[in-house]
DNA sequence: AATGAATGAGACTTCATTCAT
DNA sequence: AATGAATGAAGTCTCATTCAT
């Protein structure tokens, strides 16, 4: 039996996750990162093979929470289906921006990160699929304004989650007024 | 008197723009802006003493030239001048992901980066003080929904500009489009 | 653990140094001294953050070792205490043109620099008060010619330790010679 | 008629001499010559054809103006032609530092350049013989100490030159205390 | 398994020098 | 003759990655 691991995977990533969204990708060091664990630098080689695998793996397993999440949600009723996915959505915070950075990774450099990167962008499309499948339901039983683009509606829906909670308002109450926004709308009715 | 210019101070800081939109901060390196230009990679030291002063001068030249924008705005009627605030932001792509890099600049590295940037945030104020004075006359004047937080409204409302536009449907109507989405909403109308 | 050292930092320190005494502050590269070593340029910021770091910390290092000797030096009696200081000067060849350079080095940029360079210069406070305070006795005691002004003393005696030993006279008579000539003049005794 | 010389040969060389003091060989930079000169840099190339050949061209020429005054001086009487060479030395502040940086100029990048080290060399060597001419003379006279080598004394009279005038006192008197401080000594006479 | 040390590639920046007006 | 602009060589420093213990 060898050492005790000094730091494990999910910790790694977790750092890794926390410090993608705060420096991006090309401000994302390994150097720093070994700080905010508690082992060596080179121990994370240990795990992965080089940076870009981390950030892919990382990538990946945000994804797999989300991804398992969203199936979970009962698409009975479409418009709750909606405002379930948005909570999900919010509750991942930062999940856009991380995703963003799927494009700088080098594929050639390990297969390992290719492969989790192929997994991120089929769950993306599953995801996007997801949406624009309800979007579409909700518009043909008549509780979307019908003069409006699908596509615009879409856009404006999943770009909710980037919208800046100034005040920190809890999460439940947040995506509930996001959500009543978007249907409603910001004006008084009549 | 002395050689021809290769590039212009505008075209540097053109590339620039595009650039950290791109790669973001951390990414955005000389060797890779030189390439693009004509010359060598020293000669852009004869506009600028180093790298955050380049990025600082490229926020500030992006804020003049809204900052000239939108105080032409009539706020006479105030949804008339939000709409125009709208496109005016739109038109500017990438407008706040720029400005998000402002806080990393090394403000002690050059006296000319930090009044370009101590420039761009007090312009970036009087935007949002704009902004606001607009929303809150809005909803005095009954246009708004009473029951929504007004920082709930003024987020989504700002968060508009980085919708993303799916169909590359021509600015005025995207415009449009986004501006009744947002006061309307997406739900079909009673 | 972890690989053997390919040069401590007492042989960088050496190094460091000869090139400083030979090329000046302004001549002193980290490439050249890395070519004296065995290892990679790189390889020297395992031991110092930057270039004036070495140089503050190079400087210390002397200064401590002259400072050491000189405070074990017995000033009952105040000529042969002098005597012996010179002796000490003299063995640390150069000490005076290394420490000419202490002003140039950038004390922003490495609080390890600012602190070796606080230590050296009050140990130079340290070694000048414990000279100016043996001639001055040795004045009182009625050993100096009280027709010269103490200060010309001084700065005579100092210098004598860059004096060209042109002849490469061992050190021990070396130092006695110049103290000689110090006390006695070149002139023939009447 | 071309335009007028917005610099003088003498200035650039007047310049160069007070920052080859200040800065050494190696911190001597044709940017900042050109910052106290009146023109260009590239002016500076109309006169030298490189660095190099600026740095011999001051060696040369302040040791032509010392080689002047030196050879005016009558020998008659030894003590008294040492006493003057010692004042003329001591008015050239800084002329060892200067020549000390002979070693260093590259002679292959200007055969100007080349032909200026080459007067000051010779030079060099003329002054040294005239010093240890008039040594020996006064040694044979009797004037001087029989039991020191003349090297040694040598040395201490030609060190004398840096001496630091912590009073500043004025050159005359300083120039005579020195030479009664090498002659007869610091200590107290008989 | 863990790690301290070593290292080369690459980024920023400065400067002597050349070029074109 | 004078000069503003251009440039490549060289220097400092950082970082991902490898190596030896």
């Amino acid at each position: 039996m060898g050492r005790r691991h000094v730091f494990t995977r999910s910790e790694l990533l977790d750092h890794t996750k926390r410090m993608l969204l705060e420096h991006g990708y090309e401000g994302f060091h390994l150097k720093s990162l070994s700080k905010r664990l508690v082992g060596a630098r080179s121990t994370i080689y240990q795990y992965y093979a080089n940076k870009d695998e981390i950030i892919a793996a990382c990538m990946r397993r945000v994804m797999e929470g989300v991804l398992e999440q969203t199936q979970a949600v009962d698409e009975t009723d479409c418009m709750e289906a909606l405002r379930q996915l948005l909570t999900i959505y919010l509750r991942e915070a930062g999940f856009h921006q991380l995703m963003a950075h799927a494009h700088k990774i080098d594929r050639t450099s390990s297969a390992a990160a290719a492969a989790d990167l192929a997994f991120v962008e089929q769950a993306h499309d599953t995801l996007k699929n997801q949406i624009e499948r309800l979007l579409a339901r909700a518009r043909e039983e008549g509780r979307l304004n019908p003069d409006i683009p699908l596509p615009a509606v879409t856009g404006v829906f999943i770009n909710l989650i980037n919208t800046p909670n100034l005040m920190n308002i809890p999460l439940p109450e947040w995506s509930r007024m996001l959500f009543q926004l978007w249907l409603e709308g910001a004006g008084k009715r009549p």
